[in-house]
Parts: C-alpha cells; structure tokens; sequence
DNA sequence: ACATGAAATGCTCATATAGAGCATAACGGA
DNA sequence: TCCGTTATGCTCTATATGAGCATTTCATGT
C-alpha cells in the first residue's frame, strides 16, 4: 500500500563542498575576502566532522584565513555541470557572512578585494561611472544584432533594457546576477565558453564569481528589509558613515536627509551621547545599534491588506 | 604562494537528496503534495544522470506522483544531523514548486493534503481559529514556567510573544518556522525528542514536516513581494478567487475592497471581457495574469531613498 | 412583478511613506 | 571674521495604505 519508498535505489555518493562570500565595508568599499590570490573564494570539502553545513563552512574559513565571522546566512546550492568526477558529482553549498574586516590575516594569497574588481559596472556612484556602463552597452547591443532572427534580437535587447537599466527603465541594482549571466552569454566575460575580448572586471576560479554575483543580490536586497547593514558597521558610527556603507553595498547614492529621516524612525538607531569631529564640518552625533528592538519586533512589512 | 589550495584532504563523501515540497490550492485550500500517506514528502537522491539538481527533484516528483509541476525554487540546504551512516552525511537540497491540482494521479500514497493538516495552528481564517491559538498558548507558557532560572523563563516568554502575536504583538504568518522550531523545543510535538502530550497537527518522516514548514514560512513571505500567487490560479479567475487563494495561504482574512484596489494598481491582471455568475450574487468579472508586464518590470520595492 | 440575499464594484477620508529641496547650525582653518 | 564642509531641521507634494459606506446587478422565492 504505502511501498512508495523515499528512496528506491543505491544511493549515489557526491561531494558536498562548502563555499563563503565573506562581506565587510572599509573606507567606504565594499569587499570580499579570498584566497588563492583574489581568484577564488574561501572553500573546502563537508566532512563527517562537521556539525553542520554551517559549522564546517566557518571551519573552512576559519583555516584558510584566520578571519574570524559574524552574522551568517545560507545562499544558494547547486551542482556544478563542469566539475564532474567520473560518476561523482559535486554539490556547493554556499554562504553569506557579514563582518569587519580585520587586519593581518598574514596568509599568503588571502586578502580583502573590492568586490568592484570583479564587478565594475555594479558600481553607479558618482556621476562619471555610466562611462562603463556604456561601453558594456554598446558591446551588448552588438551582441543583440548578431541573434539568430528577429525575434531573438528583439528578445536580447529587451533583456539588456531590464538588466541594464535602458530605454528609459530605471537602474535595478538588485539584478547583479542577471546581469553577470548576460555578459556570459553574450561572450563578454572570460570564463564564457565563446569568450571574445571581454568586458572590464577579473574573473574568479570555477564559478566562484558567479556565487560572489549570487551574493551580492542578495545582499543588495536584503538591506532593504532587514536591518543587516549594521553587522558591518563598528559598534559606535554617525549616519553619514551608515549612509556611505549603504551606498558602497547598492552601489548607489542616497538622499542623505530622506536617508536620516528613514534610519531615525525606524527606531533602529539610539544616540550615544558624544559626537565626532573627525568628518570634518559640524560635528556629527555618534549612534550605537539598537539591537534589543530587532529581537522584539520581527519586521516583516506587510503588503497585504488584511481585514479588521 | 597561492598554495593556498581549495581542497587539501581527500574529499569525503556524502549522499544529495532532493526534495520538494508542491503546492497547490484548491477550493480555496492550500494543499501539499505527499506520497507514502500523507506521511512524506517526493524525494530521492541526487544522481549522475541528473542534468541539475532542479532536473533530478523534477524527475523525482514525476516518477513518485505523476504529477506535472510548473513554478519552481530552491528552498534550503541542510545536512540532517539524524541520518548520519557511517562516515556518510546526508545533504538535503529542498525545492518549493507551485502549480495547479490534478486529480487522478492513481499512485498508491500519493495525494494532497491541506497542509493546516499539518500546522493547524496556522490557519487564522475565519474567528473561531483563535481558539486552536488560545489552547497552544496555555501549553506553551506552562513550559515557560518550567525554565530554568527567571531570565531563561523571561527569554522564553518573550519568544512565545514574538512567534505567536501575544502580549499586544500583532500576529506576523511569515514566522511558521519560528512556531514549528518553538513548538519542538517544548516538547508539543510528537517528533521533539522529549514529547509528551502533542498538540493537534500530524506529523512526518524524518524532518518533512520542518521543511513543509520552511515551505510555507518562504511562500507567505514571497506573495507579498512577487506575483507568484498566480501560478496557483488557473487561466481565467475572478478577484474574489484570487483574494481566497492568497488568504487561504497566508491564513489570514483581507480586506476584499483594498485587495482589489492594489491587484488593479499594480496592473498585474487584464480583464478578459467575460463575467461569471457561478459565484452567487452580480456576476464578477473574469480576469487573466499579464505575464508580459512581470517579464517587463523586474519588480522589486526600491526602499531605499534614492538620490537624484 | 417585486422583495431579498449575496456578491461585485465604486468612492471617500484620514493617516502613513516616499521623493525633493530649502534653510540653519556648528566646526576647523585661512 | 569669512569660508568651506558636514550635520540637522523642516516643509511640501504625490502616493500608498487602512477602514468603511454606498451602489449595482444577478438569482431566487413569493
């Protein structure tokens, strides 16, 4: 009666392989942490030793870059096509942690990148960085012409005007992977099979650049929701300092005073008491994180109408 | 220099397993997919032949169900602590796929189950549901009571508040997760370790039951911000239909006018020109999903106070 | 033909939120 | 003291959200 079996045959044997997008912001940018010379990303085998998926990720990073990490969340899982042992395949397990960053690890080849290294056209602040953008544009549409027929071309192009913000659609930042498996299929990046003269930006071993691309969506859009930028900040800050870390994270400028106005009435911020005059001008006022009101109120917003 | 390697110890070994966790609602019920009665969820392991993981829980869903599914997401990786064979862990891959009922599968154990089978407590529809809340609670903070020290007891009051909307909090359905996590600590559910005397709700093999919970707590998040509700509709629906679909997942009541009013806003929907009087009372108008504008607008709340 | 019950729709009002700027305050240094 | 710079306060407008009241339009029973 009930003989559907959860599992009916020998079971195929894999390899689960754990790998960290580890995250912090200095000097107002933002950066991954690597190793192997800032091509690939801290990574290692799951073993029977491990406590968990999570406990043998930190295990991994813990010994390949003595960096210590602090908040942490699962990213995306998937079994890589090209990297098929005969009759084995693996299985990554990602990560995505966000710290400080920490001097003198004193490892060779592991050191802290801007994540703009690999991604340049993810980077919109200040006015002169749409010179990238159209330059891979132009590239892009090029690559739209050369579609099979009609259809194709159109539908390529409707794509390059999502991800990339054209005809008049607005810049989404969130797209950061959408827009990475553009430029792969178009050929513009390196570790594309028909690569040709690529765009601007270093690629990564394996698909690691892919998962950092994976990462920083994430990132960028989970900032919006919840509070998570703070896990990245020092416990005593100005919201100038807040601000710039935002930006440096979504790539963007923001309003600074909407900035403060949003900031302050979410209640998520307390003042210290002190300020600083270190940024020059008008001393700023010092905030801490307020870290008790997170606990209390599980911000979800809404959205949907609900009755009484 | 870069000798910094990415693996350095022979790979261990580990068994992927696929699972997925199919919705679908019908008569205005959200239903799950199981197999074995009701007692599983489709699952099986992760093989050579399988194109991608996404291919090889499709291929299992198809073989254990018959049953054709259409949306589809990863929904969380874990490694369950419980089946551990010797030096071998199993790592579970869990897939969330949306689609619209059909009868007739005819395999032995297969069927839909409302999942509030599952978690009774999180259908809030309708006002006599506060009772199955209200019976919960007692129990819950009887256990409370039962902590260790004073602050433990407080720690676990304030959890209980948090994750079931008491004290003043509004209820927030996104935490089924947090409810199922709680519930299992105090030994209200029969597959806790120390269980005595459950509350109502079924449970299922292994750790299905968590991951449905997962399941839900993503899928209730997610219509609030993406259009997917309308991989459960069919073709051609009334707002009335559409309202009850998402109540019936959010386990919650809307408000009928200002549902409407942000369906119609956000023009996710056309009419087809058609009514329907099957519904009692004046005909209501028949309408159908824009695919095309979700595909123009990649639709995701900016948040942020944007400058320029 | 007419009264009723059940939905479907239309609209209004008060209260938040978000987008853009103008204006003022408070330091360090020229 | 004047200036450049950064911090803060506030205002104004446009939109979105939460709650209801009021009409319309069918099917049915009388």
């Amino acid at each position: 009666m009930d003989q559907v079996p959860t599992r009916h045959k020998p079971a195929a044997e894999a390899i689960a392989e754990l790998i960290a997008v580890l995250v912090a912001v200095t000097d107002g940018e933002p950066r991954v942490l690597t190793i192997d010379r800032a091509r690939a990303l801290p990574s290692g085998p799951f073993e029977p030793t491990h406590r968990s998926l999570q406990a043998g990720m930190r295990s991994w990073v813990e010994q390949q870059t003595h960096h210590p990490l602090g908040y942490v969340e699962q990213l995306y899982t998937f079994a890589d096509r090209d990297r098929t042992a005969m009759g084995q395949r693996t299985v990554s397990v990602s990560y995505l942690g966000l710290t400080r960053e920490v001097r003198a690890s004193g490892e060779p080849g592991v050191g802290w990148q801007s994540w703009y290294r690999y991604f340049p056209w993810e980077d919109r602040r200040g006015p002169d960085t749409e010179g990238v953008a159209a330059d891979i544009d132009a590239r892009l549409r090029a690559w739209a012409e050369a579609g099979v027929d009609a259809p194709a071309r159109r539908e390529r192009l409707r794509r390059i005007g999502i991800t990339f913000g054209q005809d008049g659609r607005a810049w989404n930042e969130e797209l950061v992977l959408q827009r990475y498996e553009l430029l792969w299929e178009a050929g513009l990046v390196p570790e594309s099979p028909q690569a040709a003269n690529p765009v601007p930006g270093e690629p990564m071993t394996h698909d690691h650049r892919r998962i950092l691309a994976t990462g920083l969506a994430r990132l960028r859009a989970k900032i919006k929701y919840r509070p998570v930028v703070f896990e990245l900040m020092p416990p005593r800050f100005t919201l100038l300092q807040l601000q710039r870390t935002v930006e440096a994270l979504a790539g963007r400028l923001l309003h600074k005073q909407n900035f403060r106005r949003l900031i302050e009435q979410q209640d998520l911020v307390e003042e210290t008491g002190d300020a600083t005059t270190e940024t020059g001008g008008r001393p700023a006022k010092l905030f801490r994180f307020r870290r008790d009101v997170v606990a209390e109120r599980a911000v979800t917003g809404s959205k949907l109408p609900l009755a009484r």
